[in-house]
DNA sequence: GCGCTTGTTAAAGT
DNA sequence: AACTTTAACAAGCG
């Protein structure tokens, strides 16, 4: 489930569960998702403890008290699970922090795309990886001028990383489908205001996702989202015409082909 | 059994 | 060379 507010939904969840705590032991289930590093990982973070967290886009950076950066990220699907170390373990759980008070943290990926791993800093590891900034923070000019660079379809282009950092396949769908604008339009077609409502939108989007503690369920209603993405035949809360399924770039795309219109 | 999946990236293409 | 598009990754789910 991991886009923006989800992640943010976990770092949370983490400042509450596992600050400040001693951490006795790491369980290491699964060893894909931490690249080979799992003696790396067991010797940095054994006896030390979580000090605090950082989000930037869909990543989760967790510092500690011997300054070490630990890098989470949840692939499509993934979560955290804090519970008592007598409760039986969550289902796929692939890394787990033992904590001296009895609980341990559990790092969840289902389908395995998701990677933890230690990092030597954040702002080096965000350079390396060119993220763009992180989806709350970043500002009109900064995301108009990011998405007037690409020669790709608006769509793509809000889910590029290196654009802004943090919209995944399900909120890409819903700026676009609130600014009336076809996912295949291309950034350099739109209108000046068009490319400021995608700006506004994205941050109206992010911020009542993460009022809902990313619920999707919970969504307003004429979110279009908020029906489910696999339904079989959804209708526009706008104009009540069946919702397209289309791919683009290799994606699943909910549009609705009456009411947004396409500048390609 | 088939096709789908909320992400990223190496490889292929332009 | 630099940017864009595609395929692949893994595994559960309906």
């Amino acid at each position: 489930m991991p886009e923006l507010p989800e992640v943010e939904m976990y770092r949370l969840y983490f400042d509450e569960t596992s600050l400040l705590q001693k951490i006795s032991d790491i369980e290491i289930l699964h060893p894909k998702v931490v690249g080979g590093q799992g003696e790396l990982l067991k010797e940095q973070l054994t006896g030390d403890q979580f000090t605090g967290s950082r989000r930037w886009g869909k990543n989760l950076f967790v510092n500690t008290k011997l300054n070490q950066t630990l890098l989470m990220h949840f692939g499509m699907t993934g979560n955290l699970e804090y519970s008592n170390a007598s409760m039986e373990l969550p289902k796929y759980a692939r890394v787990v922090f033992s904590f001296q008070n009895g609980f341990n943290l559990a790092y969840v990926s289902k389908r395995m795309f998701g990677r933890l791993g230690m990092v030597t800093d954040i702002e080096s590891y965000i350079s390396n990886k060119s993220l763009g900034l992180d989806a709350l923070e970043i500002s009109e000019e900064q995301l108009v001028n990011a998405l007037a660079a690409k020669n790709k379809n608006i769509k793509g282009a809000l889910l590029d990383q290196t654009v802004t950092a943090g919209v995944g396949n399900w909120i890409a769908d819903e700026i676009l489908f609130q600014s009336r604008i076809y996912p295949t339009s291309l950034p350099k077609n739109l209108h000046p205001e068009q490319l400021q409502t995608i700006f506004e939108k994205m941050k109206e989007i992010m911020k009542v996702a993460i009022e809902v503690d990313a619920i999707r369920a919970d969504l307003p209603a004429h979110y279009i989202t908020h029906y489910g993405r696999k339904t079989a035949s959804i209708h526009c809360p706008r104009c009540k015409n069946e919702i397209e399924k289309t791919e683009v770039g290799g994606r699943g795309t909910y549009a609705c082909g009456s009411c947004q219109a396409e500048y390609s």
